[in-house]
DNA sequence: GGCGAAATCCAAAGCGGTTTGGATGCACGG
DNA sequence: CCGTGCATCCAAACCGCTTTGGATTTCGCC
């Protein structure tokens, strides 16, 4: 085990300078084939690789990417933001990246992006979880800190870089099939509506509702981090109420999963007497395929989305010049066997 | 927005050396407190933060903590490992250490870990998810890597550093429960089986049923990534047979969900016609609590399995002459709604 | 044969910190 | 009055790489 070769060793070991060894081994023109071959064959045999913090030093790039992670947002889109980061991950070993996660407490973030920017610990972050009031973009421009979001911030969709899908538009759909299922009292379990995709898909699910001339009713509508028990506890209340949904929107499977299981509690049948329709992240350790997937569903892969903010955000690297650019995926509706024609009200 | 603020001109600006200026910032004796306050202050004023890379380079240590994830793992034990992770996330972040995750091809694992050592990326590295033949141990050590096992290395136990749930002792119990309680064809839904833990797991039921004179049945064992459908599918296929089993062993409250579907669709009731216990690892999504949990279950948060994983390795970084520690956690075993006495046979 | 361009290669200057090995000044004891 | 010891502070080397600004050699061509 040769302990530590470095540039100069290697250097010393082929009667080359530094420069030239540096020059060969990056790829740099001005050097022979035949140093270079020479270069590349003994680099290999003492094992050399670069030490990334001097050549980060050097270059002024730190060749990572910040995701800061508040303990609160963490709870709440547990599964989903680990898709996500996989996705990103992929992307980023790919173009020689590294990936750094800070979690902190929920008041430390704007100081955590203080520190990437002023320690240039990266050289871009992620914004997660983007909420109704949201000032993350401003503090990251001004710490001219290259970012991209990862859904949208209300107000400054022309100015930053995101990746979202269309919320609200799918949850439109969604309520649109119910409603030509018969249903009309269609209850939403929304995910916390201070984020911003929820309250999309919150005025998709209104906007269809009115479009029909009915009026949602607030009793049907919840809001919560989308747990199992989350939707489990509000779907049973609701079905005992005196005037239950036959339908249920719902914004992660996580939860559908708990209504499920209410409706299963409560001697129904899912699919028969009532339905439901959730948003389907496409994560892995919760597969709803097959033929005929158990539940009908809005998918848009998390971590698909993962992998194409990841390319924006080092295309905006490459590029700092660049005008923001985003993404707006659309969500699939699928049929799965959770959806039927409301029942014949007697 | 005064950029780049870096020692040189912080240290001019106060008529000081650098070696002063780095003295007092780091908590050197050899500085006056006058001295030392006025630095202070006037690195506030100027918003000096030390460059990373620069002092990682200085001294020679990274700062980090490596945890690389291959594909397939990283599809397998999804949800847990993000927990893990957090746990691990929020004690670097309190002793100033970043998270480096690297997500590679399966067969580029070895090749990663061997880049982190060479190109100095980070001080020690976290090892996922061990299997029964493992090298990863042998590798790490040859590279002078120091590294955490989450989980056991079977065989290297006492010569490398882990964190590890008593796998066998808790489904020994958890079986033992089952068979107290009158059951006596039970099923196994364990996971992958190459998986160390789920090797324990096994043994442990094995165990506690031969010790009652009673023999396993293979027909009532299976083994793969805990998904719902996994749980759900196999539930079924089992419920439907001619010798159905009256409980189920489940290693993940994923699975258990789908086992509860099944048992539900086959117009059975969990906890009366048929029980389980599952394994709860304490997601924080999936939230198993209450006076009555849902699930029977042996219990252990992974959350706190990754913070102490990181102490032990930030531990043996501190002090590199230390010998390998390990840390065995208990499950708890905790009485849901989910079990009950064996139905009477007819 | 001589000259300029192209091809190679190199010494040294950063990058921004930490750390070594003294300097300097001052109080104190003899 | 001078040598000592302590408290402060500093100049310069160093970490390992990239990159600038030449220096040297080679080669085609008139």
């Amino acid at each position: 085990m040769s302990k530590g070769v470095n540039l100069k060793i290697l250097s010393q070991r082929l009667n080359l300078s530094q420069t030239t060894v540096s020059r060969a081994l990056n790829g740099y023109p001005e050097v022979s084939a035949e140093t270079r071959k020479r270069v590349a064959e003994m680099a290999d045999k003492l094992g050399y690789a670069p030490n990334s913090q001097a050549r980060r030093l050097a270059t002024g790039r730190s060749m990572a990417i910040g995701h800061v992670i508040p303990r609160s947002i963490h709870e709440m889109m547990n599964p989903i933001f680990l898709e996500f980061i996989a996705g990103a991950g992929e992307t980023y070993s790919k173009h020689g990246y590294d990936m750094i996660i800070s979690v902190v407490e929920d008041d430390q973030e704007e100081e955590a992006y203080r520190q990437i920017a002023s320690r240039k610990k990266a050289d871009g972050v992620i914004v997660h979880g983007p909420a109704h009031n949201e000032n993350r973009h401003a503090i990251l421009k001004d710490l001219n800190l290259p970012f991209v979001v990862h859904g949208r911030i209300a107000g400054a969709e022309s100015e930053t870089s995101w990746i979202d899908m269309n919320n609200r538009r799918a949850f439109q759909r969604a309520t649109d099939l119910l409603l030509d299922l018969g249903h009309t009292r269609i209850a939403l379990l929304n995910g916390l509506e201070h984020m911003d995709f929820a309250r999309r898909r919150r005025r998709g699910f209104e906007d269809a509702i009115k479009a029909r001339g009915l009026s949602p009713d607030p009793a049907l509508m919840r809001s919560n981090d989308m747990t199992e028990p989350y939707g489990c506890d509000n779907a049973m209340e609701m079905l005992k109420s005196d005037n239950p949904p036959t339908a249920f929107l719902v914004s992660s499977m996580i939860s559908a999963i708990g209504v499920a299981r209410a409706i299963g509690q409560c001697g129904l049948i899912t699919g028969k007497d009532v339905s439901i329709i959730t948003h389907d992240d496409a994560l892995s350790f919760l597969p709803n395929s097959g033929e005929v997937p158990i539940f009908t569903c809005t998918r848009s892969s998390v971590r698909y989305a993962g992998e194409k903010a990841a390319e924006l955000l080092l295309a905006m690297i490459a590029d700092p010049n660049s005008e923001p650019s985003s993404l707006h995926l659309d969500a699939e509706l699928i049929i799965g066997q959770s959806t039927g024609p409301a029942p014949a009200k007697d």
